[in-house]
DNA sequence: TAGTGGTCTAGACCACTTC
DNA sequence: AAGTGGTCTAGACCACTAA
């Protein structure tokens, strides 16, 4: 039924003090060294079951120090009310860009990093924005942390003539930021009315782990998002990745006909 | 910037030589004797860059054979339309029991195995039903294949009431399955007419690998889905285990206010 | 039967944490 | 300074695959 190599039986054996509490979460597990002796191997040997369990989300180790039940996260709910009018609509467009414009494109602000750019549309973004590969865009990419550890990333594309010159292209997080994107779209007659969002689960790339600060054996998941007008006419496109063990995405819907 | 072990570094060699197709999907990498021998290092090494590959899903080995770059898979993309009316919705409902019902609850048909049992209600299922703890309730459990490979598990919970000698009840595949679960609760007064689906990911235990046939380093997403009548009463819980590689979620709502 | 990936050992060294 | 997890080596053995 299972095949048992010595690795793999140490690791179901750590795995089952994990499960009934005997292990519980924020413990520390016993030192490599004595496990080898406990179950009559190498270090090697536990060093790889310790390993398994890594790659499985359930321990965390940090040299010097010793290898840790993981403690479960706080998990976000999200939902559509996240992009509910009364959270950006705003009778007058408040923000605005003042005369000092900082050197830097990148600023740390409570929870958010921001950096915006003009590029030109690759493949996708031009196929979301119905405008051609190469035509001129706005890429927004925010970096989002709570509680100082980065939850998720999100990076929107604009058509360029969609929001030049306003609060989004401005590099200071704040000024667009917190759905701010939205009411600059509305007050250029923009009206943000219609969402799609494609949801999938994978493994992180190196680049994403370390910027996510992301564990071994925690996967991510990619959110891309399509915000449309009354009209069905694109005017944000947006991409982010999460660490997938801080959010439970819910949709409540009519069946459909 | 990067910490650079030779372990990793042969991790990432190979992971660019897969990007830019140098590798190419299914294509078979050198032994592991041959690439110890061009990076100078020992065989273990070389194995622990591979085991890296694994866990992030980039390749695949078959002991006596060689390692493999792995082939993306078809995706199906998933949206409530795939509830949709007309896909269950029947005049009269045709399913029924016939007369000789076979002695093992689990058979194999098509794409499905299926098993049903009468259990008590646990917390989560009492919660999600409305019911108490302990409450009799049918349990549906069912594994989806695709092309002869497991895609996704779906489990079922109806209230012991709502089903009780309709084709449900009946374990052979086919005769409740393929959304038939709706057309009986329908028949039963039950029209189904608002779901909830919540929807994370993570890595998969041990069962759920070996259940699915999961290579290393794939995640599982798991969603939970609550269908409720018009009145807002729950008449199914489902939790659903997929492959994340194999689907994308999608959904299309518009901007709440 | 020759070649493959997988696992294990014993010993070594390292960077890090903790006291 | 002592203890920790992490990595690497060299060599061994195994189960499996393919010709």
């Amino acid at each position: 039924m299972t095949d048992t190599t010595p690795s793999r039986q140490i690791a179901e054996s750590l795995r089952s003090e994990i499960a009934n509490g005997q292990l519980p979460p924020g413990g520390r597990l016993p030192t490599v060294r004595e496990l080898a002796e406990r179950f009559g191997v190498s270090r090697n040997t536990v060093t790889k079951a310790m390993t398994i369990l890594k790659t499985e989300g359930l321990i965390t180790a940090r040299t010097g120090s010793g290898a840790y039940v993981r403690e479960p996260h706080p998990i976000r709910r999200l939902g559509p009310g996240r992009y509910a009018r009364q959270r950006w609509q705003v009778t007058t467009v408040t923000a605005h860009a003042d005369d000092r414009p900082s050197s830097e494109a990148i600023e740390q602000q409570g929870g958010q990093t921001q950096e915006v750019t003009l590029i030109e549309a690759d493949q996708v973004v031009a196929e979301a924005l119905g405008i051609e590969v190469g035509a001129p865009v706005y890429e927004r990419a925010r970096v989002m942390t709570r509680d100082g550890l980065p939850t998720h990333t999100m990076t929107s594309y604009y058509r360029r003539d969609d929001v030049e010159g306003s609060a989004i292209t401005d590099p200071r997080p704040g000024i667009a930021g917190q759905g701010g994107g939205f009411a600059v779209l509305a007050s250029r007659g923009l009206d943000p009315h219609e969402i799609t969002e494609d949801i999938a689960a994978r493994m992180p790339t190196t680049e994403e782990a370390l910027l996510l600060e992301l564990p071994a054996g925690e996967p991510v998941v990619e959110v891309r998002r399509t915000t449309r007008t009354v009209d069905g006419q694109p005017i944000e496109y947006a991409r982010g990745i999460h660490a997938a063990s801080r959010f439970v995405w819910s949709f409540t819907y009519p069946i459909p006909d």
